[in-house]
DNA sequence: AATGAATGAGACTTCATTCAT
DNA sequence: AATGAATGAAGTCTCATTCAT
């Protein structure tokens, strides 16, 4: 039932590194947030920094299973089902997303994450656009493509905090998907 | 002619800041590297926040003269010149521009300078295009692109610190271009 | 018309001096409330100390004109009319007098002036007991009746900023007007 | 037995209160006197106000056993010996009683204390005459001899600073007690 | 005479970290 | 294993005062 105190500790950290920023949350709010006395946050985590460190190596695994979102011949399909199943991991623990890119490049821990987490996305981006579309897609669009989109998804989980106004990412997936689909149609050049 | 105490104050907020984060930088750095006693850096900015803010409050802007970069129907180079434009404009302080995003949800005005900045690159993006291609382009397809190519635009003036790698803009670039280029080619729908 | 800005400045410090305290007040806001520069605060007053002491010696004196007050045979009314009569007197910079004792035991230009002022009080009590009843008040009681008339009067201008319910002073002034006023029902000596 | 390192700097901000004033008074030098590390100061009382509240909670308490006090039918003597009760109760903590009037309409706990005081001494001294004077006095005449003497004892523990001169509150208090104590006659005493 | 930029000492306060228990 | 008292370095900010003009 009861939430060891240490992953009470790492929960709260994550709640206030998020709000407020790492500089910004003294350890002792996040003792009294977790309900535990002050002494146990640095006796599990000696430093302040082994707290960050250590949220991000609990961060979820951004990958999915393409078997359950390609749909074969239809990009524009696949890459929504894509973004659909990554929204649901990373939103997992949103607020860490967003500290992320706060922290990125104070402390390297983070910004490794950072970097490993959108090479990841662009690479499932690729994968799932090369299932869907077949060889016929040009590989240097299909890059071009996944780092576009990359960004986009990356940056809806960070610093957007998903903004309340309608998703715009939609209209952006189409485009890049009709941009793909049709490759007969484009000039030789 | 020595630059004024106060200019060089605003100077040296921007690198310490950029460099190690608002919160990360004491005043008392601030005053050390200009060169000025620690108490005139409260005497022109009262509280270290609204040093912040005049350094937001000085970011240049990054509007371009259309006529130097449109080229009437070839969008692929338009933008390619466009961006070399806003890249020009931006690096004036890539300092500060990378300071933007990092601060950009603790302190409202510099969230407001993010969003504006965000809108302006997004705005000139589609005039451009809408410029270079004429009307044959699909309005939705312009906004879409336009949004995605100022996220990267916007990118690689912050977080990504121009990482030293390839400029792999151009392979977006022309992507987009390319597919907003042959309107006539893609299917009704 | 216009008051001198060595005038303004010192009805600005009496006003702030009076709210917040002595300490508590920057010079700075006293130049702002006055409408002058800062420097010229400290051009007219060397030190924050000598604006205090101008402030004191400005103090309205407290002595009234007893032939106005005296009604003869009638401690009670005479008295009630001396303390009407400083009550005009002291109230002309009720602010003031208010500072007075909260700074008293900091500045001696200050408690000297507290002191005297309470004798003044004393003595003009004194005066009037003596004036309206006669030679057939004991001298001893004259003086015990001043000191304790004398303590509430300062009082009332001072700590207690004329707590807004009724005055209940009119109570222990007609006290001790009545113990003194029966002499004749006191034995002999 | 070493006093805690809490109590001692309680003493050392009591006493340099009571001297130099609250404002006047840095922490650093209440940390020095009690010898106690700066940060000890702010570890035990969060914010230096609250220095000045614990010590104004720790006020002895000034209530007096009036079995102790009272002789009945003689009003002197039993003011007299409740006034002497009075004074060793507050002279228990002499420098406390001088700071409550300075401090008093800076900080209202202070000023509460301040008044709260005043009314228990007041309570008592009319409950002592009631005692002793039977129910043959005025009650009028009680409550304006109790607010002018309870006022004049107050004077003594606070502001005055108990001048090194005779104490010229007998002669308040015999004249008082004589007022209340022959209303038809007065005896020959 | 008047100004306001400039100074620097020092105040309050916060907080990560240590350590005895 | 756990605690919370204790530490002291460092941070932001205030302000009386000086001084060149």
């Amino acid at each position: 039932m009861e939430d060891s105190a240490k992953e009470r500790i790492l929960a709260a950290a994550e709640e206030l590194f998020a709000d407020g920023g790492f500089d910004a949350t003294p350890t002792s709010r996040i003792a009294e947030r977790a309900g535990v006395p002050k002494g146990l946050v640095h006796y599990y985590f000696n430093r302040k920094q082994d707290l960050l460190a250590a949220l991000v190596a609990r961060l979820p695994d951004s990958t999915v299973d393409h078997r359950r979102v390609v749909v074969a011949g239809d990009i524009a399909e696949s890459l929504r089902r894509l973004v659909a199943a990554l929204d649901a991991r990373l939103n997992a623990s949103p607020l860490l997303s967003h500290l992320l890119w706060r922290e990125a490049d104070t402390h390297s821990a983070v910004r490794d994450a950072v970097r490993a987490r959108y090479d990841n996305v662009a690479a499932q981006i690729k994968q799932v656009i090369l299932a869907a579309g077949g060889a016929a897609v040009a590989i240097k669009d299909v890059e071009a493509a996944a780092a576009l989109l990359a960004l986009a998804v990356s940056y809806r989980h960070s610093v957007a905090r998903h903004s309340d106004e309608d998703d715009p990412i939609d209209r952006e997936l189409a485009f890049v998907a009709s941009a793909l689909g049709q490759p007969q149609a484009r000039p030789a050049r």
